[in-house]
DNA sequence: TTTGATGTGTAACATTTGATACAAAATAAA
DNA sequence: TTTATTTTGTATCAAATGTTACACATCAAA
């Protein structure tokens, strides 16, 4: 297990024996659960670092209606809800439910408070963690921010081209691009349609050709 | 001033003495700039802590067509980004400039790490606002995938109600809350007056009365 | 009170997007 | 190869929203 947690996030950069060692010294538990059990449920108290040893779970959300809004897969190794263990509000703003078998290590706040004292590198790698994920999300509402398709486009394929290159490939599906971009898929392609009859780019499959960089950064005004 | 930055976030708890004591035993620097001077910018790579002492600063974006995009006022005591001061690309997202004459506290990376060893109130407190920074991020950006905007309205005011009352203040003017929501502000209008046409609630100035809430719970599906 | 600034209600019209459907193309599997 | 599955292009229509404009209300300052 220690060898497993050794490539997440969090152990990043620490022997499995060095591991071992610093979770021996702090109190822990490990849980072991089938497929589709509930973890933690929305609202609850956030007061362990649970890591993802092995299989994976999901975050899900039910809107006041009851419809699910599936939020996100966490596979293994990766920590869950590492910014909801500290903050004013540590609770799950979801709930989380195994997909499939899945080993859990649950180490407590108290632990992963001592375990900082312990380990600047666990400390680090913590730090780093919960900063990633609030330049995650503030690079994704910022992105959100850009109101038609066009535009969304635009910046999409701008921010992944080069100086010297107009040549882009994107590294997502329409579909998932759509889901991405919190469009349907059909509005997505018609974009792209339109994009390319104004000669601004030249789309063959998932390559990219800006034909006109002037025109494309023009829809962003 | 330790004083005064008793009261920020990364601060909170600790007596004005024991900051002094913390501070005077590692490097740090004071700087005061007058305003409308560059702080940051965008894409430097963010190896201090810094603070906002006196007088506050705004972070900035300039999209590829050159338009200013307001990101954000920081106001006293209050540091500025704390989330970019660890993770994988620790840079300004943003250009950061000051509105009036500010005095800022500039703490190097190190010496923060040094005063994590030093003081686990920092330590926690650090902790808690990088985590409130991804909490609120998230939860924005849970809101925005409410497609349309009387589902926003409907999610917003359900937000807001208890179980025992009916009314519901609004804290923002329709123009706050429309730039909330990322939508126009007559769209907005335009909503509310077809919410309360159709009897589901009713509004007068920021006061709301939720007539019909399985129909206002409706509107989510 | 008068004035000005800000907030609000509402209208007409253009634009964008969603929803749905279907066929062609590309890809993977048998 | 054949078959099935996914991906993509496109069309039509309805719904939602933006844009612009203007009148009225509200509130604070002069």
């Amino acid at each position: 297990m220690y060898h497993h947690i050794a490539n997440s996030p969090v152990f990043k950069g620490l022997a499995p024996d060095t591991i071992e060692t610093l979770l021996k010294s702090v109190p822990f538990r490990i849980k072991n659960v089938n497929e589709q059990q509930v973890i933690a449920q929305r609202e609850d108290e956030c007061v362990n670092l649970i890591l993802v040893v092995h299989g994976s779970v999901r975050g899900e959300m039910l809107d006041y209606s009851g419809k699910i809004l599936k939020v996100e897969d966490i596979y293994a190794p990766r920590p869950i809800a590492a910014a909801f263990l500290f903050g004013q509000n540590n609770r799950y703003p979801v709930d989380v439910i195994s997909n499939e078998e899945t080993t859990l290590l649950v180490i407590p706040k108290e632990s992963v408070l001592k375990l900082f004292q312990q380990s600047e590198l666990f400390l680090k790698n913590y730090l780093n963690a919960i900063s990633n994920r609030a330049q995650f999300l503030s690079q994704r509402i910022w992105f959100l921010s850009f109101k038609t398709i066009k535009e969304k486009l635009a910046q999409y394929i701008l921010n992944l081209s080069t100086k010297d290159s107009s040549r882009v490939l994107l590294p997502l599906t329409q579909k998932e691009l759509a889901e991405y971009f919190g469009v349907t898929r059909p509005s997505l392609a018609r974009a792209l349609g339109e994009l390319e009859k104004d000669q601004i780019i030249e789309a063959k499959g998932k390559e990219i050709v800006i034909l006109n960089r002037t025109l494309l950064i023009q829809l962003l005004n």
